[in-house]
DNA sequence: TTGAAAGCGCTAACAC
DNA sequence: GTGTTAGCGCTTTCAA
């Protein structure tokens, strides 16, 4: 059996208090008792239980991470980095993290279990997630943050991404290249970072005096996945003037965009340019590579994290966003690759 | 603030303990006592406190799963996956899991916090960590499963990948294609799988009638990344009887010799045919798209939990270990892809 | 600065 | 069947 605080505070001759003020750094103790209760938690190798701190303390040393059960198995790349990157900057704070998902609308039943049995200390709530459960958690008065996500209403503190920046790069990018005919293919407009990408797009061709043409600017319906860009491909092609280079909503549908030109024998950069958005794994490995935007993900979740415990600590007042950049990565979907000499 | 057991009790008019019984299914209960109980949950909407809970019994309802961090951060897709599918699992079972990292060799100091602290009822390993921990797990009574790594010796529970008929399937089908002149590339020969792997390419060889020569298996140095598969190129290319196909020992090693191949306009798979193991994301993104095995991770991952589980409830006897079956995925490495008409 | 003691919310003996 | 009660291991008043 594990030693206890009440063997340490015996061994070392001092009360169980004493032992708990040395634990927990509460600095009111003399060097010499000090010294003697650190020696014999050192000598009996003696640590805390959680589950005894956490029922007088309230806290569970635990953050959880809430995500759509939708996002999580279909955007499965984009939002697990953002998960790792909490996981590993949670221990860093001491903290782990458990991590659920949820139906996209909430139901009274499927509130996370580690909501109800009081087991995190903090929520992440990733991905479009319900309101309600947004609220419910406000209920608890448990403190929280969004990532890549913000609801139309209310004042959440949030991690986002740049997705105007983004875009404008891109648009930037294309122009520099000789492109004045783009098109743009975007999908599930339920997510906030979609519509702002469509927006952004739209504002980026008005600032350059580009034609905004709504024919090649489509945002499909449903899932913004690889089909959506498969399908937009005979649409676009249908413009009246011909395109040479398509802004993607994200990676997965410029991959489908890509398999669509290449269907058809457009090739990619030659004929018509493609850009993503995320700079997901398979990005650089799609030929051609994919030029994209690159979203800091597992930052993303080192931020999120952080922006937590400063909320617990009371460091940061509520309603705190933070956006992060995103980075052109240039690959040979936009600038043919030189030939090998 | 929420409700409590006592708070439940009187409002049903019973004692603590009755509610207690009720709530854990003690079924030594009167129908009509529990259905009173069951109403002042419901109306207080109480749940029980895991840290309270934790405290008695002795049981946190969490899992630990311990990876090293080399694996983690390098690896990344193939034990990111199997962490998932544990997560699932484990959920479905009421219980979370908490993830950390180790370095590869053992140190007192960074004992995973969670086992310190009790916060687990049960460990998953995922590939090769320090024999050590998995000791210092047997002497704290933990049950435990290994997935994916199986040590030199002693007697544990384990998932584990069939690395041999895995290999055999290749084999098949590249002689089926015509193939005769065989070569292996493999790395990172601590890893169990990966000796395994490169093993049964000899088995097969042999099983085969075909020859067997050194000069064409290489196990590199170092990590099986894709720099592993790229350093082989020349040296396979050397061998006297040219090669015709390459068994790489995982997707992230075929990768590299398929990249090597064609920085020597080597044409995959017309001139030589390449083949992978694991089926990772970007296996069936790489152009040419790449044949591989198919190693169900998530599945993997799922299986663990499961087993753990059944060593909690003691319906299992130590050492049981599992082999998965990996599926041969056929794609355009190996296959000439048909023309399209 | 240190110790004694109460109690966090729950489970599990043990009475009745 | 149900109630009473003693802790689980810790933190935190409150005295000394």
């Amino acid at each position: 059996m594990a030693a206890t605080i009440r063997d340490v505070a015996k061994h070392a001759g001092v009360a169980v208090s004493t032992v708990s003020l040395v634990i927990n750094h509460k600095k009111r103790v003399s060097p010499q008792t000090e010294l003697k209760v650190r020696e014999a938690i050192e000598k009996l190798n003696y640590h805390p239980q959680r589950s005894a701190r956490g029922l007088v303390t309230k806290r569970s040393g635990n953050f959880g991470f809430i995500l759509t059960s939708d996002h999580f198995s279909r955007a499965e790349p984009f939002y697990t980095k953002i998960f790792l990157g909490t996981e590993f900057e949670a221990r860093f704070h001491d903290y782990y993290v458990l991590l659920t998902t949820i139906e996209q609308q909430f139901s009274k039943r499927q509130i996370p279990r580690f909501l109800l049995e009081k087991n995190v200390d903090g929520v992440l709530l990733a991905g479009t997630v319900s309101t309600k459960i947004i609220e419910y958690i406000q209920q608890m008065g448990l403190p929280y943050v969004l990532v890549d996500y913000y609801p139309p209403s209310g004042n959440h503190s949030a991690i986002l991404i740049d997705n105007c920046g983004g875009i404008k790069q891109v648009v930037q990018h294309l122009t520099e290249l000789g492109h004045s005919r783009l098109a743009f293919v975007g999908a599930d407009m339920q997510h906030p970072s979609m519509r702002e990408r469509c927006q952004a797009f739209r504002e980026a061709l008005l600032e350059r005096n580009l034609p905004v043409e709504d024919e090649v600017i489509y945002c499909m319906e449903g899932w913004a996945g690889a089909q959506a860009g498969q399908q937009a491909v005979p649409l676009l092609l249908q413009a009246k003037n011909p395109i040479t280079a398509i802004v993607a909503a994200n990676d997965a549908i410029a991959s489908g965009v890509m398999r669509g030109l290449q269907e058809r024998n457009i090739r990619v950069p030659h004929d018509i340019a493609v850009t993503g958005f995320d700079d997901v794994d398979f990005a650089s490995t799609l030929q051609p590579s994919l030029t994209t935007l690159h979203v800091p993900k597992e930052e993303m979740g080192a931020l999120a994290v952080r922006l937590l415990t400063d909320h617990i600590h009371g460091s940061v007042s509520e309603g705190t966003k933070i956006v992060v950049p995103v980075q052109l990565i240039c690959r040979d979907s936009t600038v043919l690759p030189r030939p090998r000499t």
